[in-house]
DNA sequence: CAAGAATAGTTCGGTGACGAACTGTTCGTC
DNA sequence: GACGAACAGTTCGTCACCGAACTATTCTTG
């Protein structure tokens, strides 16, 4: 690859070729979305390989991790985990019944609205978190690690902004 | 929500609380992460909106937009797709099968090398990507529209950097 | 040049996600 | 305080995806 280029910018250059002079196409919004989604895929390859062939699955983590860091933590219920994690109710009631039988967490009926379940996690659960958390960490920092510091602060400024005109 | 803070601000501040002291927590990191998988899960909600109760779906525009986008444009094999889209060759085999039945595509033994298989978009196939690409860049421009051309350079130069580093 | 390794694509069985429909509970309001 | 709307969670049917096994070619090498 040229020297200062990534796959992304040779993406970009064959899509721009295809438009050019046409300014509806913007080179540098389609390599962003590009680059952002190669980022998070490459998080993702690292996550699956971490928990290939083992029974305690990348969604049962997810979904334990969402639970840990709850604003209240160790205590929420489907739907607020089922936004957080970004999967439909539906999707939840699977997830926790697969934990649920291994034993990571617990699900009780909130005896102050008999409709909501407070899901918690178990001494299991917590421990299952702990083991697997840190190499999380770790993959994540590796993703990015090519970035310093003070440019991981001007990314998050630069994506923050973004996020408040869609908020 | 606080002027110039976003919802993953709060996000980090908590998790950041159940982590004080450790230096293996890093904010910034688990913020930008979490801030792109925001942003890219904004353009797949519009995405998903967009093709909803459509008989041409999201996957079949993506998998037929990688197609006319690919080096030697209007041709591509299945594994090539696979790769680009980024889902394996078993899944691109049922992709594929759909746009040929729906006449969008055609698949033809490579004479050259019989075991492989080359993809051609058929006209209506073009049509069809044409009559969404427009819409689909939109979108896109859409969740990011709160950054100017200048930041937009330089969201693509740490994304750029933060690749590098992985390849 | 024959036999085994590698490659391209497909088939198959199983799993997780989704939307829609359903059950049970609580809220609102007249 | 009764009744319809709203809400929380689950169930159900369908669909796309995945890994592994399989078929058919092509490459490699002794």
């Amino acid at each position: 690859m040229t020297k200062g280029q990534d796959s992304i910018d040779l993406h970009v250059a064959r899509w721009a070729a295809l438009w050019e002079g046409n300014p509806a196409f913007d080179g540098e919004i389609e390599g962003a979305m590009t680059r952002m989604q190669f980022i998070l895929r490459a998080k993702n390859r690292r996550d699956a390989a971490a928990f290939a062939g083992q029974d305690f699955t990348m969604e049962d983590y997810d979904t334990l991790h969402h639970l840990m860091v709850q604003p209240y933590p160790t205590e929420a219920t489907p739907t607020q985990l089922a936004e957080a994690v970004g999967v439909t109710k539906a999707s939840m009631t699977g997830r926790l019944d697969r934990l649920e039988r291994s034993g990571m967490i617990t699900r009780e009926t909130d005896s102050a609205n008999r409709r909501r379940v407070l899901v918690r996690p178990t001494r299991a659960g917590r421990e299952a978190w702990d083991k697997y958390v840190h190499a999380g960490m770790r993959r994540e920092q590796e993703v990015l690690g090519a970035l310093s510091a003070k440019e991981l602060v001007a990314l998050n400024a630069l994506l923050r902004k973004a996020i408040l005109g869609l908020e």
